[in-house]
DNA sequence: CGGATTTGACCGGCGC
DNA sequence: GCGCCGGTCAAATCCG
């Protein structure tokens, strides 16, 4: 009686794992059985003639378990003792050519076996691909399915963001000369605009696209069909948010807005149109962060500074920015929501406007002319009465959540402008929406500017959860830009 | 001395 | 193809 593992032998032979037990246990006292592998008559296979002094180690439980479960596969080759067989009356010759026959039909079925395993493995591997590919597409339609949610809370709008007609369809109505100063409610050469949504952030799409291209072959061709219109739908979604953009526009002496982040200015240029040079900043927080802001004064009146911002951050952003990118990600999911097919779509008291900046006239205008479609924040009209009555003795912005440093409230300025998103998981249950009045009042600051902001996040933390939490006083800002001397008036 | 800012050069897109 | 323009780069400079 022997019990021989194979899985040496099949390793010398094929290189791939799969084992065959020989033992005889089960034939001990019967008819000596020679094969029970398959149909294969080992003894009628060629006479070739191969070592038979290998050594043959045994298979662990664990392997034997592993070999079952990779392929799916349970060989089990069954042969009568050797000795019994061998011994029964046969010569060493005939001995020996009957094993070598046995080996070269075992090694025949090993390569059969090992074909199938193959087979096995292929298939799990799209079975896994598929699966992937699955798993992701039903991510992707619970994000899309909770951007409608927020959207449907905030402004009343629940359509999903037709981006690809956004993309597809630029403004016709390009005005002043047209080319590629865009209209926009800014002044003519402010095209300052800020980008909220993440540009990578959560859609990647390289390894699920490999996945869908392996998995194709998997599934229907509906299901395929369907699966590539959704990853379609998101790259020109993703092209989209890449380049959509708001601007900010706010009355104020200071000279640069501080936000929660870190910049470091690296160009300033003289704008055609504008005697006040635009500077140009790049967010410093985290290496490699995209996020990019501009920062010019209006030309037709330079107490008005416009900002914009551009990309999206690719690290956590403090509390502050975050309470803005709240805000401003509402701004933008109503860019980017609703028909907005050709022309420019001026948002004046409109939906938006109302919910957004419910107790300031404030203007949001929404532009989806090409080549970006642009938000503008207008918050520098009709300030807010009782803001008003906060003297301006401040040269920064600040930030109505966060609450200034006991002495240096204008040398160190809250922030103000999370502005672009840290992916798409904005909870801004960090911030306050009872008592931004108050917080607002408490500062030193543009009361115009912090107060239709103060209402404008408020509004939106209400609408979007109603969460209520304290005062963060992590929102100190750790701006680093010194007077960047933008054409102050 | 290291980091931030300045500023002229450079590059790519676009219109003519 | 050329020029204009916006945006970025990078060496020089500044500053704490």
């Amino acid at each position: 009686m022997q019990s021989y593992s194979m899985d040496h032998m099949n390793h010398c032979f094929t290189g791939v794992d799969f084992s065959v037990n020989l033992c005889s246990g089960e034939n001990e006292g019967s008819e000596p059985k020679r094969r029970v592998i398959g149909e294969m008559d080992f003894f009628s296979e060629d006479k070739k003639r191969v070592n038979s002094d290998h050594k043959v180690p045994s298979l662990s439980a664990t392997q034997k378990e592993d070999l079952a479960i990779n392929t799916g596969l349970q060989l089990t080759v069954n042969v009568s003792s050797e000795q019994s067989t061998l011994d029964d009356g046969l010569s060493p010759d005939e001995e020996e050519k009957e094993r070598n026959m046995e080996m070269t039909a075992m090694r025949i079925e090993i390569g059969r076996l090992n074909e199938e395993n193959k087979n096995l493995r292929n298939m799990l591997s799209q079975a896994s691909g598929a699966y992937e590919a699955l798993h992701m597409h039903l991510i992707r339609l619970m994000q899309q399915r909770d951007l409608n949610k927020r959207n449907s809370l905030n402004h009343n709008i629940s359509t999903v963001a037709d981006v690809t007609e956004m993309v597809e369809e630029p403004s016709q109505s390009s005005t002043e000369g047209g080319s590629r100063e865009r209209s926009s409610p800014t002044p003519a050469n402010s095209k300052n605009e800020m980008v909220l949504f993440d540009r990578e952030g959560g859609r990647g799409i390289g390894k699920e696209e490999i996945i869908d291209r392996e998995s194709n072959a998997w599934l229907p061709s509906r299901e395929h069909a369907k699966l590539q219109q959704s990853k379609d739908a998101d790259q020109a979604h993703e092209a989209t948010m890449r380049k959509a953009r708001v601007s900010v526009r706010a009355r104020s002496d200071a000279s640069i807005i501080t936000d929660g982040c870190q910049w470091r200015k690296y160009g300033q240029k003289m704008a055609k149109g504008n005697p006040c040079p635009r500077a140009y900043y790049r967010c410093t927080m985290a290496a490699g962060c995209p996020v990019r802001k501009q920062v010019q004064r209006c030309a037709d009146d330079r107490t008005i500074l416009v900002t914009t911002y551009e990309g999206s951050h690719n690290h956590p952003l403090p509390p502050a920015a975050m309470a803005m990118a709240s805000t401003t990600s509402a701004a933008v999911s109503m860019l980017l929501s609703g028909p907005m097919s050709s022309s420019d779509t001026l948002m004046n008291s409109s939906v938006f406007a109302r919910t957004m900046l419910p107790s300031t006239s404030t203007m949001a205008t929404i532009s989806a002319s090409a080549p970006f479609p642009t938000i503008t924040l207008d918050l520098t009209q009709n300030p807010n009465p009782i803001q008003q009555q906060k003297p301006l003795n401040g040269s920064h912005f600040s930030l109505p959540f966060s609450p200034p440093p006991p002495t240096t409230t204008t040398t160190t300025p809250t922030a103000l402008f999370g502005h672009a998103l840290y992916g798409h998981s904005v909870k801004p249950e960090n911030f306050p929406v009872t008592s931004l009045a108050d917080t607002v009042s408490a500062i030193t600051a543009d009361p115009n500017f912090t107060a239709a902001l103060a209402a404008a996040i408020s509004s939106f933390m209400e609408n979007n959860n109603g969460n209520k939490s304290s005062v963060n006083g992590n929102g100190r800002s750790h701006h680093t830009c010194s007077d960047n001397k933008i054409g102050s008036s």
